[in-house]
DNA sequence: CATAAATTGTCAAACGTTTATCAATTTTTA
DNA sequence: TAAAAATTGATAAACGTTTGACAATTTATG
């Protein structure tokens, strides 16, 4: 692999041109200019980012941790970070904690061990203490881990304001929010769903409903609670889920069950990403700004690091958005 | 940030010794390792990479650069990736190739500049030379990218042979594949799909069909291609799709058509993701062993990495799995 | 207790850059 | 054409670690 001394002999130059070259600074005449550029290129030449860091340039590395990178919605948003980061110059190191606190703690000290310029986290585990004493410039995304580290999310009090008046707009008064709840305590942003749904229900004068389902269930056996839940509660018509696949689930075992939705039964999601905007568009939801949300992420993530800009109890939240369709219908 | 000189002293000892301890040489007593590591710890000491690598370590850092991450396919592929390498040790820095060649030339090169210790493609376009060139390890999955470099795979062929056969013995004989054809060439081993297809029928005295649709239409135009096809091609009664996604396509267009499946008309895919197994399992498909895909990838670049060992026309093949269900039912 | 073995330390070079300082050379300007 | 300005070079220190050579000290062994 080529390094600086090369490209200086090659171009007939000192290596401190060449570095002024790459570099931009000092002053250089478009000759030798030129000659370091082909010569870099002649070689193939990449300077070699671990001296340059180690000299006390940024690494250009963001750690981007999330709980999960299979769920269609971190995928995306996953995806439209990598991108936008790409654009300004810097690289992912992918950290999927899987709801596992140990791993992602152990994925912090790689992170800083690498030296990354910052960390994006959108992990829901409160375990982790850590992100508050580092030094290191920290965003979040839709978790509050402390009031130095701003954090970004979507209006979800709004969010299930919307999807709750659209319930009972299409007719429903026995309304029931299935998801994980956190009755009373609200830590997160997106645990204000729950006061959105109860607001809305008050502000219409009908009772909210609950059925907890821990999101780590399998598939299969979420199935057979909302089975059992259904089955039992013949008098549910409408339901707000915490997510787009807990809706699926629902409509699926609903069908099942010759449950017609949206006849009999209204179902209303959560997130809209466009992988159930393109194969289930007839689930009404709540589509979450998931681009402006990585903009938002990379732009105060930018703040942070370039211009050393400091935030105190930031939450900074953007707007949903409803797709109605035929779930809802009335 | 607590450096190597901070620890050594904190403990009462040499910089040497701190080291000698780190990395494990040299003969040390229990006492001074003690010491160190508590010094280590009360410090949240952390080597610096950086400086490590430079040294000459490795850098314990893999590129993985895929074409997609929102795909479903793709994410739990690299979900599977990533957490093997993460038990190995290693990170990931996450490349999103966007079907776009330059991008992942650009990327090509940042890693190269990162000093990573290896490269986990599975990119589609056969345009970047630079892999061949390289004195990486690079591993591949379903791409040919020179002699030198192991492809992973499923066993495209097989895979295709039993979705064909499965179409067959559910009763089709006017049988379509759809999806990017490669008429002829086969220099990919997803394009065995076709031939695997084409055997199957002829064994079975039976003439192939297909129709072209290209991977990166938007699924509007996808789904009005197949409406057109569908409403012109009455004859058609079963239908061998490129992915799980085009079937469900296909799935959705049959049913606003009237065209019931799978009475009238059969459907297999092709990928068998858990996502498709949890939400539509009523879509028979083949399913890539997507486990076994991450493992092989690892081993091969562990190999490679740790090995030095060469490979030289290296095609390693994995077996897939048809999963019988409602849309190729008699 | 003398000797061998084990442990720890000191020192310095190396990894590939960046950057500051100072000097030397070339080019521009009046 | 002399002085000023611009360009380039030589040299060295620094970033934080690893590692080798060698010396000094401590501990174990017979």
């Amino acid at each position: 692999m080529a390094k600086l001394s090369d490209v200086a002999k090659k171009a007939g130059v000192s290596v401190t041109t060449v570095s002024r070259v790459i570099n931009n600074y000092g002053s250089l005449s478009e000759k030798t200019k030129n000659a370091v550029f082909t010569a870099m290129h002649e070689l193939n030449y990449q300077p070699n980012s671990l001296a340059r860091s180690l000299q006390g340039k940024q690494t250009k590395l963001v750690g981007v941790i999330f709980p999960s990178i299979t769920n269609p919605f971190y995928a995306e948003l996953i995806a439209d970070i990598e991108d936008k980061l790409f654009k300004n110059g810097y690289k992912v190191i992918l950290c999927n904690a899987n709801e596992n606190a140990e791993k992602e703690l152990s994925y912090l000290r790689m992170l800083t061990a690498n030296q990354v310029d910052g960390i994006i986290v959108g992990t829901h585990s409160n375990e982790i203490k850590e992100y508050q004493t580092m030094d290191l410039p920290v965003v979040s995304f839709d978790r509050t881990l402390g009031t130095k580290i701003p954090t970004i999310s979507s209006d979800n009090f709004q969010g299930a304001q919307l999807a709750t008046q659209e319930l009972v707009d299409s007719g429903a008064n026995n309304i029931y929010f299935i998801g994980k709840t956190h009755l009373g305590s609200a830590k997160n942003p997106t645990d204000l769903r729950e006061k959105g749904f109860a607001k809305t229900l008050e502000q219409n004068s009908l009772k909210p409903h609950y059925l907890d389902l821990d999101n780590d269930l399998s598939n299969n056996i979420k199935k057979m609670k909302i089975r059992d839940f259904l089955t039992n509660t013949p008098t549910v018509d409408g339901i707000f889920t915490s997510d787009d696949f807990t809706a699926l689930l629902v409509m699926e075992v609903a069908q099942s069950l010759k449950i017609d939705v949206p006849k009999n039964l209204k179902v209303i999601g959560f997130d809209g990403t466009q992988l159930i905007q393109s194969f289930h568009p007839e689930l009404s939801t709540i589509a979450q700004p998931i681009q402006d949300i990585a903009e938002l992420l990379i732009g105060t993530l930018d703040e942070r690091i370039n211009q050393h800009k400091e935030f105190e109890n930031a939450k900074l939240v953007l707007p949903n958005r409803l797709i109605k369709s035929n779930s809802t219908q009335k």
